[in-house]
DNA sequence: ACCTGGTCATTGACACATCATGTACCGTCC
DNA sequence: GGACGGTACATGATGTGTCAATGACCAGGT
């Protein structure tokens, strides 16, 4: 490796490591846990519970993908999967007809209530033990920091 | 959604929110960038800077699989379209007739050279930029506390 | 020599993400 | 009212991740 690349320091190095890693894992063992305890995926639980925020039970396909940062093609991929596996179904959009809605299935709630708070209590042990309420503050303000930096950043 | 789950509290939530959003959005970000200016996604990164941090330019799988912690079965995978592409080649273990050696060829030496610094360039933009040193050990310290967590955890 | 259990790696099937492209419909301007 | 650019969503190709099953080999006991 070139010697004058403007590599990290070592202890810059030390903190970025830990933090991939710890997405990595932390997302594994969500994941795993969500799918071994309710059968549902990440994404299927992101679509979900947004449904279900929704009073309606049911989202345009723009709405939910800015709800929960898909790109379009994205779920629309995504959402084919679930309904093959009748969580959601689509409903025609009277007055757009190049329009869609999503809508949650009654299978898709059973899903979810049985999925939430599993998922709640996995999060909770896996991270929220782990760490002092001052920490989980300091990372949240770190995060959205570096989100807002995200934004205003080419 | 049941009331009597244990849900999340606003403000824990609110944290918990934005390190997943800041997970996403960043290694969204790092694996965008280093396609769109060196042609390798972050899999391929990683097994190249594993290789290249190793003298002999090459490792059996195991051992490669440990060090980026991936597991086997996608190892092989990865190798088998990086091998397609020229990036890395198989050779035959001597003593052990099971396993096999990943070794980084000139064109995937050429490959990391290329990538590595604007790969570093990237996360000091998009990362430590945004945040104080005090701030990046914070965080590092914490994922560090997690990461021990994590393992002594069902 | 031959099981036998474990290790090393591959493979096939499927879920997921992304990119480029396609199709149908909307609104508007002429 | 017909052409036109833009919006909403779908689709196919390709790369990636995970799981389960498989093959090939090692080492140790009998």
């Amino acid at each position: 490796m070139n010697d004058d690349t403007p590599w990290l320091s070592p202890r810059e190095q030390r903190s970025w490591r830990a933090f991939v890693r710890l997405n990595q894992k932390l997302t594994a063992r969500l994941g795993s846990e969500l799918q071994s305890q309710s059968k549902l995926s990440g994404p299927d639980f992101a679509i979900l519970v947004a449904l279900t925020d929704e009073p309606s039970g049911r989202l345009r396909f723009q709405e939910l993908a800015k709800n929960i940062d898909f790109e379009q093609s994205r779920l629309s991929h995504q959402i084919a999967r679930m309904i093959k596996r009748g969580l959601v179904a689509r409903e025609e959009c009277a007055e757009d007809g190049r329009g869609a809605f999503v809508t949650i299935t009654e299978q898709g709630v059973e899903a979810i209530e049985v999925a939430a708070p599993l998922h709640v209590a996995a999060v909770r042990r896996l991270l929220l033990d782990a760490i002092s309420p001052e920490d989980l503050d300091a990372l949240g303000d770190i995060a959205a920091r570096v989100l807002r930096h995200l934004e205003t950043t080419p």
